[in-house]
DNA sequence: ACCTGAACACCGTTCAAGT
DNA sequence: ACCTGAACACCGTTCAAGT
């Protein structure tokens, strides 16, 4: 029988330790117990294998979660299809990175935390964005505002909404935010104030769920059109 | 001679340990060594004390982080001047906010990482975003939408612009970055292909420094600009 | 009340040894 | 080439003891 070259496993052994195993099951082990739970003997055991055996495949934890994020957002960004508007494709674009963070809330913290690992250096979808901010019309110093907006905005919004609740005292927190709330002063904060219901767990600060339990659907559409009209307003500048 | 109630120290003594000195010599540990850097052995040796000391004063490490960003924050929000434009207001809102975070960019990644601590329900913060946009005439969800939208790009572009590159291999991270924008293929990816040099290290994900180096300051302007606008399309909607 | 000092559990990583 | 196994340095935190 012939074997695949690299693989000294039979039939009943797991498949070998490969990189690609190696951080599917760190993005397991992360979306189970959170990202900063993570750790490389837990991660090991996942993978039913010593510890320092997955330093033969990767150069160390860093590079894990680099590419643990990577391969949550890989394919985010949209297929450019001809004659479809610059709108149309943002909107696309946006609802598919939240629907991607969305599977992976525990994600959220390490996008926010480091500049790389972010995107990396992803062509496909800086073209993206340039391609349909190119088709509104903007060039020149003015693209380049409009491409940082549109990464501000996209990633912005989305890390903040789904970004994790302390795990220790939860139960504690909870209460603690409600509290709060429900002492602010009419006198000091009175646009708070009147608007406490639609505001209390709906709103950025004043929530004690976050966007996994919570989810600001409404707010999102609301922010797209945003940026969007944000757009519109850089590109019909003088 | 009276001493003060609750101070031991004679004149050649160090000052007390107290909850704020702990948190001020956390800031600067940050600021020198960065945040994955911070540790409290050495915050203890900066405090000349031993690392069990600081527990007497705050319960845990998490606690210390919180503090120091709420520290950095602490009077974002400006007053509300009477008659002020609500435009004016926010812009100002977000100048400051920025600048805060220049002052301190190694701060960045911790703000970004977590729900809490961000703006640790700084009421103050929170009805000065609301009254200016109730001042703006908006209302009920639509003042929520617009709350949300100010919150998540008052962060989110700031956290990205300043979050530190990754310390370990700084040097050939830079220039391997920069091979690679060399490389673009003009046929696959032709709007970058085009820009290059009004975008290399002048844009998220193709930049090899972060804000301390290489601020986004034109970016920043008109993406305060591209909010309000926003903020203008959301209060004339139906 | 506040700090010292020892101690513990945990964790990332190195390296020699096996197969 | 790939994994085991021992080992090390580092770190957050607990707790008993001092003053």
């Amino acid at each position: 029988m012939a074997k695949p070259r690299s693989a000294r496993s039979t039939a009943a052994d797991k498949p070998a330790l490969t990189r690609e195993r190696v951080v599917a099951a760190a993005l397991a082990e992360i979306d189970e117990r959170g990202a900063d739970a993570f750790n490389l003997r837990n991660l090991a055991e996942r993978l039913g294998v010593y510890p320092t055996a997955v330093y033969w495949h990767v150069p160390n934890k860093t590079a894990i979660l680099a590419e643990v994020v990577a391969t949550v957002f890989r394919d985010v960004a949209p297929r450019r299809r001809g004659g479809e508007d610059w709108r149309d494709y943002l909107r696309k674009l946006f609802q598919r990175y939240r629907a991607s963070m969305r599977r992976h809330p525990n994600v959220a913290p390490l996008v926010g935390a480091h500049l790389v690992g972010n995107l990396r250096i992803d062509f496909d979808f800086v073209e993206g964005v340039l391609g349909a901010l190119s088709e509104a019309g903007l060039t020149g110093t003015r693209l380049v505002a409009g491409y940082n907006a549109v990464v501000a905005a996209l990633i912005g919004f989305v890390v903040q909404e789904f970004s994790p609740i302390p795990a220790s005292d939860a139960q504690e927190w909870q209460s603690a935010v409600q509290q709060r709330l429900l002492a602010v002063d009419p006198q000091a904060h009175p646009v708070l104030a009147a608007n406490l219901p639609l505001l209390a767990n709906r709103a950025f600060v004043l929530r004690w769920q976050n966007g996994s339990e919570a989810p600001l659907d409404a707010s999102y559409r609301s922010f797209v059109e945003q940026v969007i009209a944000g757009l519109e307003h850089l590109r019909e500048q003088t």
